[in-house]
DNA sequence: CTGTTAGCGCGTTCAG
DNA sequence: CTGAACGCGCTAACAG
């Protein structure tokens, strides 16, 4: 089905139908109706790919998320899409499995085919990132504040957000906590310990672990942050803190009692865990409608307009309380019957150790 | 950057680079070195729509799901994507919405673009997948076994693993249960239905109460399913569960002691709810994967061998428990405090109605 | 307002 | 083994 056998059909020239398929208003109304009868039979569609050569357009975005294992960016991409698809763009989803180097290889080849790329939380390097700003196509990037670099973006309010978790935990009366840090590259991960770091002048003393990103990584991170005699545990995303409480639970630790636990985004299934999640609600929807409005902008020829931090609300549910009465050592931070089992003293435990059911 | 400026670099003619680009052997080996050196030091990258419309292959695939913002489909098509990205093909992604009708629109707009097709759990009716079959493009479908339509398909082996929980119900001496039932168009929906009724002959008596698919619907729909006096609810999913969990606790009725709760799909967040789920380990990755290789081996010209259903394993954790003594009145079917409240009797409830914090 | 024609960038015959 | 030339399906000048 191509776009001359509509023309024969409708007995108009090829460029008739090209007109008339895209509602130019000059083709005369009965010859544009012929086209249309005679393509709706037919059941014409005009091909993408030709479509694109011709006019150097191919209506499709690129998107690039850290991985599609996370609610986080499904629910930041999902409302990407729906912004995009209302416009006539379709979405070309790209997973970089939490790996810089993939990412940025990922967003070189994606931008020869796609009108403009949307990157999501990007773990590459500032170089790597300015490299992209230098491509023919509009590249927009969410959660990540370009140091240097003009790439138009959305962000949380991270900092605030942290401060705000940080406030919360403080007027708990907890002094000594530890923070299960996120990845390496990870901008919200930099905002939130530089927000940490203040909140040490503010009487919080914290020391943070590497974890990760997942409910693995909260997992086998807990328990060395144990090391450090915290009241109190604060995590990277919600994912690490559900990995968190589900280590604190199988070593007899109770939440929020003997230890509070805070996450990060506000997932939807950080209210439904147990103990309900205290938080910070990330607002992923409006991440996606923004970083559209972006694309869009940009793609209009105009210079968008940058939009303020969106802020994440402080949620208190039940993972946080008041630290309890000291009684001679910190919290569980020695208890006896965790020297025992091996791996102990690591960081890390080997991967894939975190039992089933 | 276009291959005539490659060739130039190159000094030899566009076809040589076209040649030596996509590694054929009829190409002289230092030729081939000089090509590919002017290439990576002009930073070349064939054009995908030149490419496309040249040779009919795009090497995209699309991927069409009824809603992103279940985990399950996510974690389907990271696995899909892992699979197709690792053999050179990228993934457009629809989000259908739940809407049946948009579901074969997007069909139809995609199989413009791309090489082949996935349909994730489609909703839209059987005729509507036959017009699909006579498609020029490669249509896989996943988790609808498509009655009297030839399409290629995996699996869930849903039957068996939905007869596993009445089982597992029966077993623990339950008679009287509430299915939340899913959407309509469902396939997954109609095979449960089919195993539970099938049950019936087994000795529980299960009465259907629409819901849906979400948190949310599970929220709503809970409190009519109460109205049948049921010791049990099963769940079309693990969202809907987690939604009528919610309701439960909130109603003041403890699971599994007073009201034992069955999902399916077994998400991530299955075993981090409260009380853990009860639920089939549906296996998300094993069906991308297979998905990828129904499609690679129509693109590769074979008529694909048909998968067997996939085993669901049943997962029993802690919101199942034997029915407690029946003291007159059955379970809490006629609690008064319920009584009270607006929209009893009705099965949904206005739409947004489900609490925040 | 309509039709003719020249590319868009690339793969691929077909001669050499 | 290489290069010249054609065509993929469509849009956009341009001429009528």
């Amino acid at each position: 089905m191509t776009i001359r056998q509509v023309a024969e059909a409708a007995d108009v020239s090829i460029a008739t139908v090209s007109r008339a398929m895209r509602g130019s208003s000059t083709v005369r109304a009965d010859l544009a109706d012929r086209v249309r009868v005679a393509a709706a039979e037919l059941g014409y569609r005009p091909n993408p790919a030709a479509q694109g050569l011709a006019t150097g357009v191919t209506r499709m975005i690129g998107v690039v998320v850290p991985t599609l294992a996370n609610p986080y960016f499904d629910d930041v991409i999902k409302s990407l899409n729906a912004a995009a698809s209302a416009a006539g763009y379709r979405m070309l989803v790209a997973d970089a499995n939490e790996d810089p180097d993939e990412e940025l290889e990922l967003s070189h080849g994606l931008l020869r085919q796609v009108d403009a790329l949307v990157l999501v939380s990007p773990r590459m390097p500032v170089n790597a990132l300015r490299i992209l700003e230098d491509e023919a196509r509009p590249v927009v990037v969410v959660n990540r504040a370009a140091d240097g670099v003009g790439l138009p973006f959305v962000a949380v309010d991270t900092y605030a957000a942290m401060a705000a978790i940080c406030g919360h935990l403080g007027s708990l009366g907890h002094t000594d906590v530890a923070y299960l840090a996120g990845p390496a590259g990870s901008w919200p991960q930099q905002e939130r310990w530089r927000a940490i770091t203040a909140a040490g002048g503010a009487g919080l003393r914290v020391t943070a672990v590497p974890a990760g990103s997942t409910i693995e990584a909260g997992y086998m991170a807990l328990e060395s942050a144990l090391d450090h005699a915290p009241t109190a545990v604060m995590c990277f995303n919600d994912l690490v803190a559900i990995g968190a409480l589900s280590r604190l639970a199988e070593l007899g630790i109770d939440a929020p009692r003997e230890m509070s636990v805070t996450g990060f985004d506000d997932i939807a299934f950080a209210r439904f865990v147990r103990p309900p999640l205290t938080t910070a609600a990330s607002p992923q929807a409006e991440l996606g409608r923004q970083a559209w409005s972006l694309v869009a902008q940009v793609l209009a020829g105009n210079r968008p307009t940058a939009p303020a931090p969106l802020p994440a609300p402080l949620i208190i549910r039940e993972s946080t309380a008041a630290p309890r009465e000291r009684t001679g050592e910190h919290g569980r931070g020695r208890d006896p019957g965790r020297g025992s089992r091996e791996g102990t003293g690591s960081v890390h435990r080997s991967p894939g150790t975190m039992p089933g059911d």
